[in-house]
DNA sequence: TAAATTAAAGACAAAAGAGTCCTTTATCTG
DNA sequence: CAGATAAAGGACTCTTTTGTCTTTAATTTA
């Protein structure tokens, strides 16, 4: 899978988070339930999260999380970054240690072209914009 | 990362077999000292990829692994279907079960269009253009 | 036939990813 | 302040991936 599924949970609950768009605080555990992860793996999850400085929470009765920045500041690319890294970008899709552009591998230049695409393509895909999709039902969270 | 090792190493020692251009068998031993994997390791891999049909061996002295059918008849893709499933050109980025055209994920449409972009690359690069770009030293599968 | 060589097969171990559970800490409300 | 609520943190388990090791089976060569 070219995403972690801690990565893939992290970026549904960061949307979920996105569509409540008054700034209050969502408890994980309704989060938990609604897209049916593990409470206790979405805490943690958030956690990352929250030390990255992408949301920010709050304990105590009212509490929960929400996003530290505007939706439209946060992109898919920086949550990949945070939960699983960014070497996705950089590694050689073959994993080679002396890969390079003068010493290619076999998948360089195949891998190279796509994996700038589909670099730009998370990197311009923010929150904001998902979580109005959602609103509008044309994408799906769970299910 | 977008490929298993096991897959990566598989690719790897595919190219490495099509560069034996004289159709003699390759001892696994000398793939794996050569391409540094573990010989154990690699002897499992390749045995996925006798099964499927792609490489043949022989046991005994001048044995050892070689491709079953043309160098151009086999491409990267069909390394990868047989490794590591075709998973990855249709499962959700996501890991959403009910993502579909009808009921897209956030990452859908993103990661639909990489995907087949991804396909038909990886259809289209054979054991034979690789090999000879080994032997041209234009690429590397070590090192 | 005996010895050497090489793949096949299976048991096992280590590491990483995914997930569970329990305790602690902070905050709010009555 | 007391109790409830909710995140933080840590220990632990389960699974998958990756890797090691030993034995077995097939083949060649002398």
């Amino acid at each position: 899978m070219l995403l972690s599924k801690t990565c893939s949970y992290g970026i549904r609950a960061a949307i979920y988070i996105a569509v409540q768009k008054d700034h209050q605080y969502v408890p994980i555990k309704e989060i938990a339930d609604t897209l049916k992860i593990s409470f206790h793996f979405l805490t943690k999850i958030l956690q990352i999260l929250t030390k990255k400085g992408i949301i920010e929470s709050s304990k105590g009765p009212g509490g929960g999380v929400g996003l530290r920045i505007d939706p439209s500041e946060i992109s898919i690319l920086d949550i990949i970054y945070a939960i699983d890294s960014s070497d996705i970008f950089e590694e050689c899709v073959l994993g080679l240690p002396g890969c390079s552009k003068e010493n290619p591998c076999p998948m360089h230049s195949t891998w190279g072209v796509l994996r700038l695409d589909l670099y730009e393509m998370l990197r311009n895909e923010t929150l904001e914009g998902l979580a109005s999709q959602v609103i509008n039902k044309s994408i799906l969270l769970y299910e």
